[in-house]
Parts: C-alpha cells; structure tokens; sequence
RNA sequence: GCGCCCUUCGUCUAUCGGUUAGGACACCAGAUUUUCAUUUUGGGAAGACGGGUUCGACUCCCGUAGGGCGCGCCA
C-alpha cells in the first residue's frame, strides 16, 4: 500500500475536547498502523471565534496524551490565496460560478424553504446567468456548479456506501463576497495539498463528505478514503455537553487521569479488537483498524475510565508515578501545598509508602488524597470513623500499643508487626482491635495502607509520638 | 420538515444464519486480608417493536418507534 497521510484538523475555537481526542487518536493509531503520518492542521479561517489560547490548548491536549503530529502544524487560514486561486480556476473551468444573490434574497429563499418543509437549498439562480447581468456595486460569492443530476456516493469505511441524491444537495459557496474561503473548499485543497490519503472525523461530518466528493471531483482530484466514527455522546445518551462530558481534555489531567490510561478507554469507545480491554500503545498501533470501528454512538463511562485508570495506576512503576503525580500538582486543587512538601525527603517518604498508596488509587488525586497523612502536622485530626476507633476500650489498647512498640529493637514493619502479635496473644485482643485504632492514630483515617507499612515510612519518633497524641 | 446514520445486559462491546448470546465496567454475594483496597470465586442482567426471507435469524430485507447528525457567505 502507498504511503498512509491522516490528518487530525481542529478548529481553535475552544478546548481539545474528548471527542476530538478520540478522532486524533483514530487517526493517529491508522497511521502509525501502515507506517504512515499524521498531519495537524488547524482550522482557523473563522477569525471571529478562533484564539491562539485555544490553538495552545489543543497543541498542549495532544502532546499530553502523547498525539502529536508529524511535521509542523500547519495553519489554514494562511493558505487563503490558495483556497482562492482553486476557486477561480474552478470558475475558470466552468465548475462554479459568480453569484450576487443578496443576503435578503437568501433569506427569503430560507424562509419560502421553511414554510414549504424543505431543507433550505440554494435555487442557483445566478448559476446559468450572464455575469453581465451582475448589480452594480455587489461583491459576488463563488458558488460550486454541482451536479444537478444523479447521486454522489461515498465510500465510507466505517459507514458503508452512503449515497445522497444530487438534488439535494446544493452549490455551495466556496469563496465568499469578501474574498475568503469557506470551511467547506478550505478542508478539500488542504487535504489534497497536503497529501492526506485517509480522512477519519466523526460522523458529525458525513454530509460534508459527500459535497466535499463534489469539489474534488469539480477539481479533478481523487478523493481520500474516507471514515466517519461516531460520535461520543453524555452519560443520558444525548449530545455532550459541559454538564456531562464535554470536558477539555485537560480537564481530564486535573481530575487524575493518566493519558495512557484515557488512550486505552478511548480506543475501546468505537473499536474493538475481541474480548480485549486493556491495549499497551504498541498493541493498539499494531491491532488498530477501520474495520473493526462500530456504527453507533457510545456513551462516556466515568466508572469504567477509573476502573482503567485504575489499573494503568497498579501497573505503573512507583518512580513513574510520582512523576505523574508531581506533574498534575499545578491543575489540581490543594496540589500546591502538597508540592510543598515533596522535598528530597518528602519525596522518598511518599516513594516508600507507594505500593500501598496505589493500589488504593483510582486517580491521581485519591493517590494524592491517600498521601496526605504522611505530612500532616501533629496533632491530628481525626475524622469521624477514626475518633469511633478510639471508643470503646480503643484508646485503652493505644496505650497498650504505645508500651509494646517503645520497647521494640528494631523499627521495622515486620519487627512492630511481631510486637503487635505478641501483644495480641497477651492480651486476647484480635489483630483488627488493636490494628485498627494504631491506624486512627496514626493516619486519622479507618483506611490506609498496611499499618505496619506505615509505621515503617513513618519512623518511630513520629509514630509514637502521633500515638501520644491521642492518649491526652 | 427534508436527507443521512444508528438501535445486543444500566454502560462499553463480541457474534461476520445454527452459541446455554461471550467478555469488560458497574452492581450483589462469598473467600482472602489488621481496615480499606488489591486479588479471587460466584450471581443477577441484553438482541427496541412488527412483519417477511430461510429448515433455522441478534445476524439478511421491509416497516414502525426511539435516538443521533446534517441542512450558513460557522467550522
């Protein structure tokens, strides 16, 4: 097979959103597939709502979860001339034509359409008129001279052969009165310039596939492949929106996701490869294809991304996520304070303590939250269920404790566990007894990593001395 | 309204005419554990509806219902 182009073509008029990450992923993994490239380009011909915020935004989006582009990006609104040298020849060839057809008349034809039930449809009134005949002092649109006739099909690789009757679709504009191009030629010259073979995009997209196919075919140019995925919709099944799941993706960042762990969620939205649910990035850029990419919609699953998360969080090495957790402290709320700490010695504290810390963890915030006994200043503060472990003959066994471990040799887990048992026997306490209000005392909490665990990280004058804490 | 697309457990999905309709998340119960978590065992849970075609339909066709997308001199 020739060389594989895909393109990833956002326009900048807000965040990287997950959908959109989806479709980067898509194109991204088809082409690491078939040892091709993965072009950016970005779609900023609407000078009113496009910002370079939201240019850095995305930029920033991508290369977190590790999409970037092959090349530059490359900017659609400087190849403007471009767009409307093509527009020209096109009118030149005979395939479009000038039109002077007001605002006023558009509207009319918009409403008549309205009120008729039709879909409003250009009437090409300008299409066989003398350009002679053009009003004085009105600057003219350049308008596709589409087929009146027939059907124009798309061979789509995930939707199938989708066929539209030409009658129905219009000719639309591709230049407007003011000299710019619209979306609509812009997309088919850049692709074509640019070399794109395969164009994935949500199916939000499919209809344009469809004039798109005529502008190439009016340019003579071969048209991509084509493959529209579906689209992601909120948690109710309707259209994501900023209350459910229309969330930046580094919105996604602040709330503890690990972007390998987000690439594997969003691979499986759509596509499947078997029962297979967990995909290192070298499997999903061997297995990825278009055929196995469904037809329908799905729905954003919050409790299946932590699930994964999850066990991307497991598997991860400890020194890798320490780093993936210092990264977030900026986006996420208290992270400041927390990096506060993480000096030479905070960082080996939370390093030691770990392996009991994430497999705890759903997200790099509950890893964050789990983490925050370790530097809490003493006295502290017990939350409810811990004060309730103290009840009840709890603080009376505390002082138990206290004695037993001031007389221990070594400070240790498994040499405080030993004393603990020992006690244990002695006293006729169960284990859980006296290990659970060591743990209130020691971590303010009923949960936490192993106790022993703790006690270890925590060192011995620390440790007794939170015990102490709670015997005043 | 018109055009196009979609419809398997609550959710993500497997099934490419013949399966006790499988897996995962979530949920429930049990085991393990010093708590929680991890791990582990088990459980409930699905082919929108109505017609065809066929010896046989989740799978193919038609219709209905529901949902989505599109219908700009926005992208």
């Amino acid at each position: 097979m020739s060389n594989i182009v895909t393109r990833f073509a956002p326009s900048p008029t807000g965040f990287l959103h997950i959908g959109g990450a989806r479709t980067a992923l898509f194109n991204w993994l088809y082409s690491k597939r078939h040892g091709g490239k993965m072009l950016l380009r970005i779609e900023d011909t609407d000078r009113e709502r496009s910002t370079p915020e939201a240019i850095d935004a995305i930029l920033d989006g991508l290369k977190w979860l590790g999409l970037e582009g092959d090349g530059e990006p490359i900017f659609q609104f400087a190849r403007a001339a471009r767009h409307a040298e093509v527009a020209r020849d096109l009118v030149t060839k005979g395939n479009a034509y000038f039109c002077y057809a007001s605002q006023e008349e558009l509207t009319e034809m918009r409403e008549k359409a309205k009120a008729d039930g039709k879909p409003m449809r250009y009437d090409g009134r300008w299409r066989d008129r003398d350009p002679s005949e053009a009003p004085a002092g009105v600057k003219p649109v350049i308008r596709l001279r589409a087929p009146a006739e027939g059907e124009t099909v798309v061979e789509d690789q995930v939707q199938g052969r989708v066929t539209w009757a030409n009658k129905d679709l219009d000719d639309l504009v591709l230049l407007r009165s003011d000299g710019t191009p619209t979306y609509m030629l812009a997309v088919v010259v850049d692709d074509h310039d640019m070399g794109v073979t395969h164009i994935i995009r949500g199916d939000d997209h499919l209809t344009n596939g469809a004039r798109q196919t005529q502008i190439y075919q009016a340019c003579g140019w071969s048209v991509p492949v084509m493959a529209h995925i579906p689209l992601i919709h909120g948690p109710d099944g309707a259209k994501l929106s900023k209350r459910h799941g229309a969330l930046g993706v580094e919105a996604y960042r602040a709330m503890g996701y690990l972007p390998a762990a987000l690439r594997n969620y969003l691979v499986r939205l759509g596509w499947s490869h078997g029962d297979q649910e967990v995909f290192s990035e070298t499997e999903m850029a061997q297995l990825f294809d278009l055929k196995n990419v469904g037809r329908s919609a799905a729905r954003f699953d919050f409790a299946k991304l932590a699930n994964l998360n999850g066990i991307y969080m497991r598997q991860s090495d400890d020194v890798d996520l320490l780093k993936a957790l210092e990264d977030i402290l900026p986006y996420v709320e208290g992270g400041e304070a927390f990096a506060a700490h993480l000096d030479a010695s905070g960082r080996a504290t939370l390093l030691a303590m770990m392996p009991g810390l994430k497999e705890r963890a759903k997200t790099l915030v509950e890893l964050l939250e789990g983490a925050q006994f370790l530097f809490m200043k003493r006295p502290l503060v017990l939350d409810e269920k811990a004060a309730g472990l103290l009840e009840d003959g709890g603080r009376e066994r505390l002082m138990e404790l206290v004695t037993a471990l001031e007389s221990v040799s070594q400070w240790d887990a498994a040499t405080t566990e030993a004393a603990v048992r020992v006690l244990s026997e002695t006293s006729g306490a169960k284990l859980g007894q006296l290990a659970q209000p060591l743990r209130a005392a020691l971590t303010g909490h009923a949960t936490s990593p192993g106790i022993f665990d703790v006690l270890a990280v925590l060192g011995r004058e620390e440790s007794l001395g939170r015990l102490r804490d709670q015997l005043l």
